[in-house]
RNA sequence: GCGCCAGUAGCUCAGUUGGAUAGAGCAACAGCCUUCUAAGCUGUGGGUCGGGGGUUCGAUUCCCUCCUGGCGCGCCA
């Protein structure tokens, strides 16, 4: 796809020539330095010890080995310790560009996942608030995942757990029971842990206008039922403020109903894993790595938070996932080997890495110069809706997206509301709207330009030439941020990308220019359009034809 | 104490799975709008890649060790 298919073969086939073994991958990766070529291969100095040959010389033998019409390159050359770099005859990048072209939304896509099924859990946030801003990174992140995965052929479930019966549910009932008994003038403390946001105070208020027959909340099932269900719908809110949609909502409860937490148990009980100890019922974690036993089930009969886990994992393993990514973030992270052992312990031919986990570092926010501590229950945080009605929701998720999960993110809100005209995003939709607005003045269908009827020999600009290889690369770039699970790769690419569509941008016309010159710079122009729109795609950003 | 993640320019971060002279944005300074968008472009300054060992032709990248920060280590979720 890129041209190197082509180069790679010619290479192996010289290497075997001069012994190297059957199984050789050469290596081709771009020099830093342009002006070196368009690829650079250190294969000689990888061979030099097997073959015991000095590396220069045993680059000579492998370039005068080398078919270069064969390998699509106009030149190879030995440099520094023993690098042969390449360069790519101009056909190579043409027929690229119009390849490219006649991909168009497609471009970048491939079928590596052959429409194998894969499960995608992210934000999963207890229905006990509204979406703060580490739900944002996650939404973000899990988001750009599936798009990645779905672009690369795998068949892709969204979906979203909704922890809705366990002991923080009750803490949220108790906490709106309270609030509804203070406003109707009754002394009520709040529940030991319970949620003190100012949501929790307008929750009761609604409750109250609700529930005309139940001034002092005393049917608590109804509380928590109204609880639940606002502040999912709530949270659906936000959701759907940044685009973010699931194929599915589990709802931990429907394991208990569905008697699922019951049936992993005596699943884990008859598999010979687990013993009695003080009145609790203990999983013998230790026999796979652990540093200590875990109990299952307390001695007042209810059961921990990571068996329904290991009973939701099933489930997914049974609905025909057999792989399955969760999107966490790092303070969840001793979830990872129970739930892994709990799927082991229970021998039902469940792989040792299931589920994969992608764990992102968290979020702090700064206001005012102070950093905001995020809690739920003390009811200070900054939720997603703040956000995307600060910086708009392009910015929001570029800036979740612009960065490693594994590292730690600082969320400036100031900074992020004061600089939204500088945020890198605008930068990448800035040069989309460019190549978008050539064709518009020149009154010219993108979608006609295809390039077969056009010399793109005259692309021989340093700047066209930059932007053409940036272009060819997209595809591995994609399949390389797929497999690694990381979107920062796409944004990273993006703005490089657009950095030097600017720059071609500012040094070449391609309106007004002798006819031959203006065709073949529409088919850089268009691709570098497609190239933008499919990237900004994958992170659920907008491509503004105009800004 | 143990486990996971991080430490790269004044600040925020990349670094293509071990390559050539370590990059970008912001901030600072000096320039560029009669031509498809100045939300842009050009130039300048700025680094013991946390410290120390090791592995090899070659280390920001891999291994060991120490230092610093974050997150976990519950019969909480």
């Amino acid at each position: 796809m890129d041209g190197t298919d082509l180069l790679r073969a010619e290479l192996v086939r010289a290497a075997q020539s001069l012994g190297a073994p059957a199984d050789v991958v050469p290596v081709l990766e771009r020099p830093r330095d342009p002006s070196f070529g368009d690829w650079a291969t250190n294969l000689a100095m990888v061979l030099a010890k097997p073959l015991g040959r000095k590396p220069r010389d045993l680059a000579a033998a492998l370039i005068e080995r080398i078919d270069k019409s064969r390998a699509g390159i106009s030149s190879a050359e030995i440099a520094g310790p023993g690098f042969i770099n390449f360069r790519v005859s101009a056909d190579v990048f043409s027929e690229g560009l119009r390849a490219l072209i006649a991909a168009g939304e497609q471009y970048g896509r491939t079928n590596a996942g052959q429409g194998c099924p894969v499960n995608v859990e992210f934000v999963s946030a207890n229905p006990t608030g509204p979406l703060h801003v580490g739900h944002g990174r996650q939404a973000a992140l899990g988001d750009a995942i599936t798009s990645l995965l779905a672009a690369s052929g795998w068949k892709v479930t969204r979906e979203f757990y909704y922890n809705d019966a366990g002991a923080q549910i009750m803490n949220l009932a108790l906490s709106v029971q309270a609030r509804v008994r203070q406003l109707g003038g009754v002394e009520a403390a709040m529940p030991e842990g319970g949620y003190h946001g100012e949501y929790i105070r307008d929750l009761a208020q609604r409750y109250i206008d609700e529930h005309s027959s139940d001034p002092n909340a005393d049917a608590l099932d109804a509380v928590r039922r109204f609880a639940v269900r606002e502040l999912r719908k709530e949270q659906d809110l936000d959701l759907q403020a940044f685009g973010v949609k699931f194929d599915v909502y589990f709802l931990e409860s429907s394991l208990y109903s569905d008697g699922r937490v019951e049936a992993t148990v005596e699943r884990l009980v008859a598999a010979g894993h687990t013993y009695q100890k003080d009145g609790a019922l203990w999983l013998k974690t230790t026999d796979y790595g652990d540093d200590k036993d875990r109990v299952m089930r307390k001695s007042d009969g209810t059961y921990t938070y990571f068996v329904p886990d290991v009973a939701y994992h099933v489930t997914k393993w049974e609905r025909g996932f057999t792989r399955a990514i969760n999107v966490q973030g790092a303070d969840h992270h001793s979830t990872v080997t129970r739930v892994r052992i709990g799927l082991q312990a229970l021998d039902i031919g469940i792989p040792e890495g299931y589920p994969e986990y992608v764990l992102h570092q968290m979020v702090t926010v700064m206001r005012g110069g102070d950093e905001v501590k995020i809690s739920k229950r003390a009811g200070s945080y900054v939720t997603v809706r703040d956000l995307i009605d600060e910086v708009g929701r392009d910015a929001v998720r570029y800036f979740f997206l612009m960065r490693k999960g594994d590292s730690q993110l600082v969320f400036d809100v100031d900074v992020a509301r004061s600089q939204s005209d500088e945020n890198p995003v605008y930068y990448i939709q800035m040069a989309h709207a460019r190549m978008s607005g050539i064709f518009r003045v020149g009154e010219i269908d993108a979608s006609s330009v295809t390039g077969v009827d056009a010399d793109l020999s005259v692309l021989s600009l340093p700047e066209e030439q930059e932007l053409m290889k940036a272009l060819l690369d997209y595809p591995a770039l994609v399949a390389g941020a797929a497999e690694a699970l990381e979107p920062h790769r796409i944004a990273t690419y993006l703005h490089d990308t657009a950095g030097k569509a600017h720059l071609w941008y500012h040094k070449a016309h391609v309106l007004n220019e002798p006819d031959h010159l203006m065709r073949a710079r529409l088919v850089l122009a268009r691709a570098t359009q497609l190239v933008l729109r499919n990237g900004l795609q994958l992170l659920g950003i907008t491509a503004p034809e105009r800004m």
